[in-house]
DNA sequence: GGGGTGAGTGTTAGCGCTCACAAACGGCTC
DNA sequence: GAGCCGTTTGTGAGCGCTAACACTCACCCC
C-alpha cells in the first residue's frame, strides 16, 4: 500500500523545466508562458500526477480541510446542513471533517476541537445550538478560525443563524390569519437557542395580534414527546391552532390528535418547522417552516474562508430567512 | 492566522533531548527510559505542543483521514451509517472526510474519489447501493484501499453489507405468523442492491410457507411513491398485508390507507424496513427491520484498516443481520 | 580482557512542496 | 551603450517529521 505516485521533479523532468515552474502553474501563477503551461499540463497528464497535500499543507501550514462539529447528525436538521457544507466547502476547494458529539457540553465539544485540530484542520464551523455550548466556545483556542451554526446570538464567536423568531412569526400569523383566536405552541427544550427564537417569534405575533399568549408547552425535539404535548392538548376543547417547534413534534401532535378523535386541521390547525421530506406524507400533509441550510452552510463557510484567508473585516453576524410552506393542515376553527 | 504552534525541537530542547527522542515517545516506541518519557511528556505538556500530521504524512506518505463516498446523506440510512462511521474512525484514531455525490454514475463517483485522493486519504469507503456504483467501483484505480458497503454481491471489491434478504425473510413470515394468506410487497427502485435482496427474501419466505407469491409493486424509497402505490393496494379487497421496502414507503402507504378507511392493523397490517426513529409514532406505530449501522461501521472500518496496514488476508465480504422490531401495525387478518 | 548483546540515545537524510531570491532576456529610455 | 523595467525561469533553503543508522554505555560470557 501507499505507493507514492509520481513527485513535481518528475513532472518538471518530463516537461524539461523546473519544480518551481511546474508548482507555478500548479498555483496558477501569472508570468508563466503559455506554451510552458501546456507542456507542463501534458507531463501531468502523462504521469497522473497528482499534489501531495500533505507537503504542500507543511510548508504553507495550513491545510485544505475543514472541520465540522455537530451533534445528533442522523436528525434531518444537522444533517441538512452537514451536506449542504459538504457542498460549498468542495467548490471551494475543500475537505470536509465531521466530528460528532453526543453532547455539547464544554468537555466534548473541546475533545472534538482538539481533534480536529491534532488533524491539521485549517478552520472549525460548530454547530452549537444550545447554551452550554456557547460558554464552551468562549473558552476555545483563539488561534483557530472559527465560526458557530444557531449558536449563541450573544456571544462573541462568528455566528450564522436562521432567522427563527421570523420562522415562527410567519407561522403563528398564518394561523391568526386563517381565522383561530390565538395559537399554542409546543416547544424545543429550553436550552436551545432554536427554542427561544421560536418562542420569541411565536409571542410576538400572538402579542402584535392582540392575542392571548397561552404558556407554551415545553418538549424535547422528538415525536415521542410531540405525543405527549399532543395527548394534553387534545383534551382542551379551546385548543383550535398548535404551532410545534419541528416537525417531529407536530407528527407526535398528529397522532395524538388522531387517537383522541379530533380531526386535522377540521377541528385543530398544526404548523411545524423544518420541512422534513416527509412532512407532505403525515396525515394530514403538514404545513411547515423551511430554514434554509444551503444559504447557512454558504454564509458560514463565507464567514470562515475570510478568516482563514486573516482578512479581518466583514460581519460577524448573519442571519438567514426562513420561509413558510403551506399544506393541509391548517384551516378555519370550527364554528 | 495560521501561526505556527512549537515543533518538535521545541519540545525536544525544553526536555534535554533530541527531537527524535521526542519522535519515540509520541510513537510509543520501546527503548525510551521511564524517566526520559516524563521529562518529554512535560515538556509536551508544558508548550502545548501538537504534532504536526502534515509532516508525518509527508515522510510516511499515509495521512489518519479516511473519505467517505454517500449519496443522500439527509436520508436516516446514510447519515446513520455515516455517524457510526465517524464515531469508529475516531476510536482508530482518524478522521472522517465525507463526500456527497448526487448521482451514483461512473462520472460523479470517480471525481469524488478523485476530490478524496487529492485530498491524500489513506483510504475510501462507498456506500454503493446501486448497480450503475458496482459498475464505477471496478475500474477505480486499485492503489487506494476500498470497501464497499451495501455494494455489489458479485463484485470484487471488499465488502460489506446488511443482510436485506434475512430481514426481508423475517418480517414476511412475521406477517405470515400472525395469520395472513399471503404478504404484498411495496419495493425499492430495482437498480438497488437494498432492494433485490429485500424482494428475494420476501419471496423466499412466501415460497417456503407455501403462499402465493403476488407481483410486486415498484416504488423508490420516498413517502410519495408509497402513498400512490398505497392507493392502489387499499382498493384491492384481497391485500392484508403489506411489507414495504422501507419505512418512508410504509408511511405514505398507511396514509393512503387512512384516506381510503381501510384501518391499519384491523383490516391490513403493515411492516417497513429501517426503523428510523419516528416509525414509532407513525399511526399506527410501525413495525419494521432495524439494520445494525454500528456493526457495519465497525465492519467496514476493520476491513479498511486491514488493507491499509498492508495485510492481505481476512474476509472480504462481511454480512451484518438485522432485527426485527414489533410495534403495533401488525395484526390477524379480518374475518 | 576481548567480544558479544541489548537498552537507550543522537545524527543525518530526506519526504514533496512553497517561498525568497537570483538570473537571464528583451525592450525601452536617455 | 548604460541603465532600468517587466517577464520568464531556475536555485536553494527549509517546513516538521520519521526511518535508518551510528553510537555509547552497562552487562555478560567464555
Amino acid at each position: 500500500m501507499a505507493i507514492r505516485g509520481p513527485a513535481m521533479t518528475d513532472v518538471a523532468r518530463l516537461a524539461g523545466v523546473s519544480h518551481q515552474t511546474v508548482s507555478r502553474v500548479l498555483n496558477k501563477h501569472p508570468y508563466v508562458r503559455e506554451q510552458t503551461r501546456l507542456r507542463v499540463e501534458a507531463a501531468i497528464v502523462e504521469l497522473g500526477y497528482r499534489p501531495n497535500r500533505a507537503a504542500r499543507a507543511l510548508v504553507t501550514g495550513r491545510s485544505q480541510v475543514i472541520g465540522v462539529v455537530a451533534q445528533n447528525t442522523t436528525l434531518y436538521g444537522p444533517a441538512s446542513l452537514l451536506a449542504a457544507l459538504e457542498q460549498v466547502a468542495a467548490e471551494a476547494g475543500f475537505a470536509v471533517s465531521v466530528g460528532s458529539v453526543r453532547d455539547l457540553d464544554h468537555r466534548s465539544i473541546s475533545a472534538v476541537v482538539e481533534r480536529h485540530l491534532m488533524h491539521g484542520v485549517a478552520g472549525i464551523v460548530v454547530i452549537a445550538p444550545v447554551e452550554s455550548a456557547g460558554a464552551a466556545l468562549e473558552r476555545l483556542p483563539k488561534e483557530v478560525p472559527l465560526v458557530t451554526v444557531d449558536g449563541d446570538p450573544r456571544g462573541s464567536v462568528p455566528l450564522v443563524t436562521v432567522d427563527q423568531a421570523a420562522g415562527a412569526r410567519e407561522a403563528t400569523r398564518h394561523l391568526l390569519d386563517a381565522g383561530h383566536r390565538t395559537v399554542w405552541h409546543v416547544s424545543g427544550p429550553a436550552d436551545w437557542f432554536d427554542s427561544a427564537g421560536r418562542i420569541q417569534g411565536w409571542r410576538e405575533a400572538l402579542l402584535a395580534a392582540g392575542a392571548e399568549v397561552p404558556a407554551p408547552v415545553p418538549a424535547d425535539w422528538s415525536a415521542a414527546s410531540g405525543y405527549r404535548c399532543g395527548q394534553m392538548l387534545a383534551r382542551m376543547p379551546e385548543v383550535t391552532a398548535v404551532f410545534t417547534a419541528n416537525d417531529h413534534l407536530a407528527l407526535g401532535v398528529l397522532r395524538a390528535m388522531h387517537e383522541y378523535g379530533r380531526r386535522v386541521p377540521a377541528e385543530i390547525s398544526v404548523v411545524g418547522f423544518d420541512d422534513v421530506p416527509e412532512a407532505a406524507y403525515f396525515i394530514p400533509p403538514l404545513t411547515t417552516v423551511r430554514p434554509g441550510f444551503a444559504a447557512v452552510a454558504r454564509a458560514s463557510l463565507d464567514l470562515l474562508l475570510t478568516q482563514i484567508e486573516g482578512a479581518a473585516g466583514g460581519e460577524l453576524r448573519q442571519t438567514i430567512a426562513p420561509i413558510l410552506v403551506a399544506r393541509n393542515s391548517v384551516a378555519a376553527p370550527p364554528g
